[in-house]
RNA sequence: CGGGGCGUGGCUCAGCCCGGUUAGAGCGCCUGGUUCGGGACCAGGAGGUCGGAGGUUCAAAUCCUCUCGCCCCGACCA
């Protein structure tokens, strides 16, 4: 392509709404431009890129046996229904306003609907599935560029087995897929236990690659690889130690008195003699939540201790369930449901609300005050805690999901009656996996991972073009004879060459452009080389420069590219 | 949805607080010339309903009200 004819509008400046450096290069290299927020239009150069990736993808999925789909985002509303899929979204799903249509966020329901009646016998799986087309999802708030879209190109797939034991083996083939993908695009990554959420199933595992831009939270074991979203990581803690002698039940009056910090200072305490109370709505019922000190309610981990409707209660309906405001609500006295977390396990001696304002309660015995006490795990972890694995510390940072992979099991092929009949003619559910992967999320993590102050530096595989060619006076004779040649001999080669080769542009101009575009080899061709024959060959990566003479340089390519 | 910020030629921004020439700068773009290996220079030129609507005023980019859009933080999130 040459550069003169191709639409690649370069920025020298860095757009005002850009913040991450992937956001920006994509901007500044006129890969892509906002349409709106969260909407991008791919331009010619981004696109090449997309479409390089999503050839990556699509070898490693039919290696894997998938099949290639191609299904309507337009959607109609009904069978989202039939799985209560419309509620579970909620504002996340587009609406059509004049005809009865979704659009689809994601496409479990529809390929269930094919599997449904088709895939009738035990005989007609395994089966793996997938697509990579455009997702709607109505995001509250879409930021860093591409990274999270109301509009996102998806490779998913969906698995049918008929056993449990079949579905693990499917699942195994996209574990391996994906990690072949990832390698191939060149990503630092792992892989993180996770919490299925509103997909529904039993277990998932994300592949999330580190990034101040991410918007989930991973705890990692350097020492043993441990890896998990903060939703579903444990860790090692010490608990609340239980003192020989239990104290009696005392009121004291600790007035504007909010935080466990606040209690710490006016008592002369330690956080870890403190009960901190969160109240819950539970299907309508106050649920009390005891943690230890500064400790936060996981409410993931919570709402897996406690399924069906939850949320936490409102400060007005906290005063009428209590008698007190939150900062004052304890365990003595509460009427509902108390539950504690596992660091408090029978501990005494402890301080907490009164359930009355200004006032706290000290010489807490959850052994001998709160009967029937239940204890679950329902802590975030913090960093540099301990593992609970290997026993080293735990690192706790910012990630950005690429990947998600699911064992959904019977939930779709339930609710919308996709069975099968069994060797003994008896009728099964069908055993489902889903599999995700964002596109343009590959995208912006390979250039979070692989960029300079100068630009973008790309990898041979995802390259847009392999070669930068340039010209760098485009009005003398014998550059433009010989950077023409080269051209010519380069595509017929078969190498994907970007020439630039415009005129009127100074050379420090295109240095600057090559080195933001990033591909992988740049060729020069300026007229002082020339005479000698030569021509310069500058790696993008290592910034490594050398000139070679023109009839070498064919060869040479072969071994850098 | 809550908090904060911002909307002025294609891009980055100044002007607004304190209303008053023909609304500016740099970059980019067009024409001509010089330059030509790390984002050149000279001369000339095109391009703006100051996000939109309403209001105050003799007079609004500037003040007021409403509204739309965008960014950041939070909430939410597959």
């Amino acid at each position: 392509m040459k550069l003169s004819k191709a639409f690649i509008p370069t920025l020298k400046e860095v757009p005002a709404d850009a913040i991450i450096p992937s956001h920006v290069l994509m901007l500044r290299t006129g890969m892509v431009r906002m349409l709106s927020a969260g909407i991008y239009s791919f331009l010619p150069l981004g696109y090449t890129v997309v479409k390089k990736v999503v050839e990556i993808i699509r070898e490693e999925m039919d290696a894997i046996g998938g099949q290639e789909f191609h299904l309507p985002a337009l959607n109609p509303k009904e069978i989202w229904e039939e799985t209560n899929r419309v509620e579970a979204f909620g504002d996340t799903m587009f609406h059509i306003k004049n005809r009865d249509y979704v659009l689809a966020p994601t496409h479990e329901e529809i390929m269930t609907y094919h599997a449904k009646g088709v895939v009738k016998s035990y005989k007609d799986m395994p089966q793996i599935w997938y697509q990579i087309q455009t997702k709607f999802r109505n995001e509250p708030r879409p930021k860093s560029g591409v990274i999270r879209g109301r509009q996102f190109l998806m490779k998913d797939a969906y698995s049918f087995d008929t056993s449990w034991e079949n579905l693990d083996k499917s699942y195994a083939l996209h574990d391996q897929a994906y990690r072949n993908i990832f390698k191939r695009c060149d990503l630092k990554y792992f892989i993180v236990g996770a919490s299925s959420g509103a997909m529904g199933g039993n277990r998932s595992e994300e592949f999330m690659v580190k990034s101040e831009a991410g918007e989930d939270t991973v705890a990692h074991c350097e020492k043993c690889g441990y890896a998990a979203n903060v939703e579903v990581a444990t860790s090692v803690v010490e608990g609340a130690p239980r003192n020989e002698n239990s104290l009696e039940l005392k009121e004291i009056s600790t007035p504007n008195v909010k935080s466990i910090d606040e209690l710490c200072r006016f008592l002369n305490i330690n956080e870890t003699q403190c009960a901190k109370s969160r109240v819950y709505i539970h299907n309508d019922k106050p649920v009390l939540v005891l943690m230890l000190g500064n400790d936060e309610v996981n409410e993931t981990k919570l709402a897996s201790v406690l399924p069906g409707a939850l949320r936490p209660g409102h400060p007005d309906e906290l005063k009428e369930i209590t008698g007190a405001d939150a900062g004052s609500i304890g365990p003595i006295g509460f009427k509902g449901r108390i539950i504690a977390d596992l660091r408090l396990k029978d501990a005494n001696n402890l301080y907490s609300g009164a359930n009355k304002n200004d006032c706290h309660l000290g010489g807490i015995d959850l052994k001998r005050d709160v009967p029937n006490l239940e204890y679950f795990d329902l802590r975030t972890v913090q960093a540099e805690e301990t593992c609970t694995r290997c026993g080293s510390k735990l690192d706790v940072f910012k990630a950005i999901e690429l990947g998600h992979i699911f064992k959904l099991g019977t939930r779709y092929s339930e609710a919308l009656g996709a069975t099968f009949l069994d060797e003994n003619g008896k009728v099964n559910p069908i055993i489902m996996g889903s599999y995700g992967i964002g596109v343009e999320r590959v995208i912006a993590c390979y250039i979070e991972q692989h960029n300079d102050e100068k630009g973008i530096i790309w990898d041979k595989t995802l390259a847009p073009y392999q070669l930068h060619l340039m010209g760098l006076n485009m009005k003398k004779p014998e550059v433009i004879e010989a950077s023409n040649k080269i051209y010519d001999d380069l595509k017929a080669m078969g190498y994907q060459v970007l020439f630039d080769d415009r005129v009127d542009a100074q050379a420090g101009f295109k240095f600057n452009d090559a080195d933001l575009l990033g591909l992988p080899v740049q060729i020069i061709v300026g007229d002082k080389n020339l005479k000698e024959n030569k021509v310069e060959v500058k790696i993008r990566k290592s910034g490594e420069r050398f000139t070679i003479e023109i009839d070498r340089l064919y060869d040479k390519l072969k071994e850098l590219i």
